[in-house]
DNA sequence: TTTAGGG
DNA sequence: CCCTAAA
């Protein structure tokens, strides 16, 4: 072998052309990115929070929030900012922000509480990796509140309680605003949110109307999507209101329920009733709220979210929270099932105590950037599956994707992401989607109905809240910790062969082109990012999962065999570039997700917009990295080799015309024997010269 | 960074 | 398709 290369290089002196490597920077902004998703993930999760928030706060309206700590709260003033510094430093999440802003804008204390609960309950779900990995900056947050409290890893759940605790407090206390110094754009969002909050709560029996678009959300990312973002609820007031305090903060487990609860019901995680919880709920209730909160939105948006959510609450009482927070944290991480039966224990108050819920329609909230990769090649189609996935994994139901391109939809699922104009080099600015909520599914009632919480809500905000289950994973992953890798991939929730069907085999362009692959992120990879942890261990980024098979079509192989045959099979690597010139980025190797240098991803920032079911509408930032995959030109050699010297009856997978695979014998063997010559002929040649 | 090979 | 040795 040594020699044949050797050989070749003296004979033709031909090296293969220089790739063009990609850079390392790819990386970078891979971690990055996956931070996005994660925080993305969650920003759908608050999505639901916020809205069963909104549901609660409606129902809620508790008054006493401002009532806790008065004086301490100067002393949890500092400690929250400090906190919330910390997180920002070491977060940098920009999607969450919005989220815990709208979040807090909409929940009432408890209802926030709940949403957020359930919100990371399923979160917590997703997260199987929480315990693996960094990913979302709510998982961030919540390792810093973890710090600073000293609990053990809390989770999204906290990042969205916090949010919600924000909201909450921010809603309570009407100088919110002030305790907002941040430049942060989410602190200000927040501030702005909290303000909103603020004063709705104080209109409580009137309906909300939110200008959601906060400022908030959309400072993060660029194409996001102004979100008009309105919420209307009619705010009944039930005896919610009454208390909402929860059982004493000791039982941290009660938020745990809380959040487990939230969880489990992932079904309709938004609509959640507050009334029957608050009403249960002793009187502490509002501390532990606040606790409850902050941590949640800790969790869920670490940086902003505390900036905001400490503050007003820090102002309040934080110190306290942040014990319980703790507590509660733990417990919940440890016990879900536990932490859910408190719950109820604690809120079994029925949904028809008087609890009325409020009818929100959202008309429209942003979302944390979702972060998709997706092979250049892959088809329209695809395109919106994979989209749908991830939304849809956040989210729940399954909604409609559309796609759409400078504003326009792209209709043609067929098309190829390139043949439609959406390649990674450009105007993928003008990238979004449209998500529309399957009517039929919108309907349908969360499956996780059982809680008592849920059942107002039901309706619009339903299909988004519910997030899918993808507990089992997660709860595999908790067990392993945050190494195990492999948890993600065997989450039963994502759908892989969604992905990967995409090509279309009529269009022979595609193939040809992209000869490479159409392989599709698979869902996990989504999950993964979302999962992981902005901090410090990417862990679960790491494994890598196995590829997606993609067998090379009929006009891969030609392509192939043409370039074999013209250059021999010792040049791997200019086979490729000539067998694929389109494919600006291969490489012969063939690309590995977690390896961004020989991954090409187009980023694609996109304000995507998502109609929610029924009339919620969500702006989602989507960033669609597009990359190509290479297939090993050389693998595939060998196998072709070996498939043209077995009988036919013994080949398997799409059948490769027998004309092609007698020039890859021809091939093979002339560049066999042109080999073995220049083996043998480079020694006579020193020999003799010498 | 590429190739060659083996699993 | 993956991994690794070797160059």
């Amino acid at each position: 072998m040594v020699l044949q290369k050797r050989l070749d290089y003296a004979c033709g002196g031909y090296r293969a052309p220089a790739m063009p490597h990609l850079p390392r920077s790819a990386r970078g902004k891979r971690s990055a990115r996956k931070k996005v998703e994660d925080n993305q993930t969650y920003a759908f999760d608050l999505l639901a929070t916020i809205a069963g928030k909104l549901l609660s706060e409606i129902k809620s309206s508790p008054s006493p929030c401002n009532s806790t700590g008065t004086s301490n709260a100067a002393a949890g003033r500092d400690a929250a900012k400090q906190e919330r510094i910390d997180e920002e430093k070491s977060l940098k999440c920009e999607g969450f922000d919005w989220l815990s802003c709208n979040e807090a804008v909409f929940s009432p204390e408890n209802a926030l509480e709940k949403h957020i609960a359930y919100k990371l309950k399923e979160n917590s779900n997703v997260p199987k990796d929480t315990s693996s990995g960094p990913a979302s900056p709510f998982i961030k947050s919540d390792l810093s509140d973890e710090d600073a409290i000293g609990g053990d890893g809390s989770r999204i759940e906290h990042g969205v309680g916090a949010a919600a605790e924000k909201c909450i407090k921010g809603s309570l206390s009407s100088s919110s605003a002030e305790s907002y110094d941040r430049k942060e754009d989410g602190g200000k969002k927040l501030l702005v949110a909290e303000q909103q909050v603020a004063g709705n709560f104080m209109d409580r029996n009137a309906p909300y109307k939110y200008g959601l678009d906060d400022p908030l959300v959309m400072d993060v990312k660029p194409p996001l999507v102004s979100s008009d973002s309105s919420v209307e609820a009619p705010l009944y007031r039930n005896n919610i209101s009454r208390n909402y305090s929860f059982p004493n903060q000791e039982d941290g487990m009660d938020l745990a329920a809380d959040k487990d609860d939230d969880e489990n019901s992932s079904g309709c995680t938004h609509p959640t009733p507050v009334a029957n919880k608050t009403s249960r709920m002793p009187r502490i209730g509002d501390r532990r709220i606040r606790k409850l909160m902050s941590s949640k939105l800790r969790k869920v948006a670490p940086t902003v979210l505390q900036d905001a959510g400490t503050s007003n609450y820090d102002v309040e009482q934080k110190p306290a929270l942040r014990g319980k927070r703790m507590c509660y944290t733990r417990q919940r991480t440890q016990r879900s099932s536990f932490k859910r039966r408190k719950l109820f224990d604690h809120c079994p108050v029925s949904p028809y105590d008087g609890g009325i819920y409020v009818k929100l329609s959202i008309k429209s909230f942003k979302v944390p950037e979702l972060v998709i990769e997706i092979p250049e090649t892959a088809t329209v189609g695809s395109l919106k599956r994979t989209v749908l996935e991830a939304v849809t994994a956040i989210l729940g139901g399954r909604p409609r994707v559309g796609v759409l391109l400078q504003g326009k939809k792209v209709r043609d699922d067929n098309k190829t992401l390139r043949q439609a104009g959406i390649t990674y080099g450009d105007k993928l600015d003008n990238l979004s989607f449209t998500m529309e909520a399957n009517p039929e599914e919108a309907l349908v009632p969360p499956p996780s109905s059982e809680d008592p919480n849920f059942l107002g809500l039901a309706c619009a905000a339903e299909p988004l809240a519910r997030m899918p289950p993808i507990a089992p994973a997660a709860a595999a992953v908790d067990q392993r910790g945050p190494d195990s890798t492999e948890s993600v991939q065997t989450c039963p929730d994502v759908d892989h062969d969604s992905f990967h069907s995409p090509i279309d085999p009529s269009s022979p362009e595609k193939t040809t082109a992209s000869a490479l692959a159409l392989v599709a992120v698979p869902p996990m990879d989504v999950e993964a990012l979302v999962m992981v942890p902005l901090g410090n261990k990417p862990k679960r980024s790491e494994t890598p999962q196995r590829r997606v098979r993609r067998p090379f079509s009929v006009a891969e192989v030609e392509a192939l065999v043409l370039a074999v045959e013209k250059l021999g099979t010792g040049r791997w690597r200019d086979v490729k570039l000539r067998a694929f010139e389109n494919a600006k980025h291969r490489t012969y190797v063939d690309l590995k997700w977690d390896e961004p240098p020989r991954v090409q991803h187009c980023m694609i920032p996109l304000g995507s917009e998502f109609k929610a079911v029924g009339s919620a509408a969500c702006h989602v930032p989507i960033v669609v990295k597009m990359f190509l995959f290479l297939w090993r030109a050389q693998d595939k050699w060998k196998t072709l080799v070996h498939t043209a010297r077995i009988s036919p009856q013994q080949r398997r997978g799409e059948p490769v015309p027998q004309e092609l695979l007698d020039r890859v014998l021809s091939a093979h063997a002339s560049w066999s024997q042109k080999q073995a010559k220049l083996l043998l002929k480079p020694p006579a040649a020193l020999l003799t010269s010498q």
